[in-house]
DNA sequence: CACTGGAAAATGCCGC
DNA sequence: GCGGCATTTTCCAGTG
């Protein structure tokens, strides 16, 4: 009997799981997104637009990441000083 | 002193509530994807295309639409069966 | 003078350009949307629901999109099919 | 024979005629949206940024809008002006 | 006039 | 690194 069809396999046992775990991710992803709805919908239930609430969001998204980036500098600078330093002190240890 | 900035008022309560729910959705959606991400990434890891993979769970997905569609076909046709009957009734009344 | 405004170099004449093709398109765009609204408004005259129309179209849409589809569903196979003769190739040079 | 599938009757007739006049309409919607996209492409190919296009092309719409509605404007006064003139001209005639 | 469904646009991701 | 593609998000018309 061919296995097309009802392939069993050892691939085809991986296969099986590795598309029901994608398969249960995506509808967790769905669940999820659902209650993002829920929020909004109780949100505007009590009087407050989506557009101005997706606004606030995504300002408050844009302000992590201006912060994580300041971040990068400030490391950024500091590993530039950290050279700095080592090479006068290199300096003096020649002179 | 003005509460701009700091509102503490209960709209502010209400409205900082909802945001933060709502940016801790959308970080659990986020860690969600990045599961699918490592799932994706295991499957190469042991040999199966992506490509393939993506086009077996697509027709998974469309076999439970399928369902799901006809479904609604069926009520659209039973619905527009009603409207005939009603005609007919109608017209005997008429008569 | 500033040509803030009204810039008439060589690259605001070019983007002055892009824009009013753009619009001009996005205008025939709505008037086609238009039509399409007629011809709803003409069938309906005549008796004809809409909801049905609208079936009908997306039926035989998905028709279509179901044919285009199974070819790139064959295409898959085939690239896969390719593959494995590749590997079955490769591992006979190996022996 | 049943006309179940291939219809032929004048409702049949009339109905695929009006099917396939939308399907036309819609294929030509596309047309121009692809128009619209080789547009959006040339003018990436000398420089311009997408986003910035949309962005003007959106300004474009919002000061045609503020026209027509400043217009709308002058209008209701023009016609509150009239009022006040008859009401003017009616007292003076009464008087 | 709010709501749902579908089109349009933006974003993020993948492969080259 | 970027161009194309898929997904996601946003917007808008139609409907009840």
């Amino acid at each position: 009997m061919s296995d097309i069809g009802h392939n069993s396999g050892a691939a085809g046992q991986q296969l099986r799981s590795l598309v029901q775990r994608i398969e249960r991710l995506e509808e967790e992803k769905r669940e999820v997104a659902d209650q993002v709805k829920e929020v909004f919908a109780e949100a505007k239930g009590v009087g407050f637009d989506k557009k101005v609430l997706h606004a606030i969001i995504a300002r408050r998204k844009q302000a992590r990441e201006a912060v994580r980036e300041f971040d990068s500098m400030v490391e950024l600078y500091e590993s530039a000083l950290d050279s700095v330093v080592d090479d006068v002190l290199d300096a003096e240890v020649k002179s």
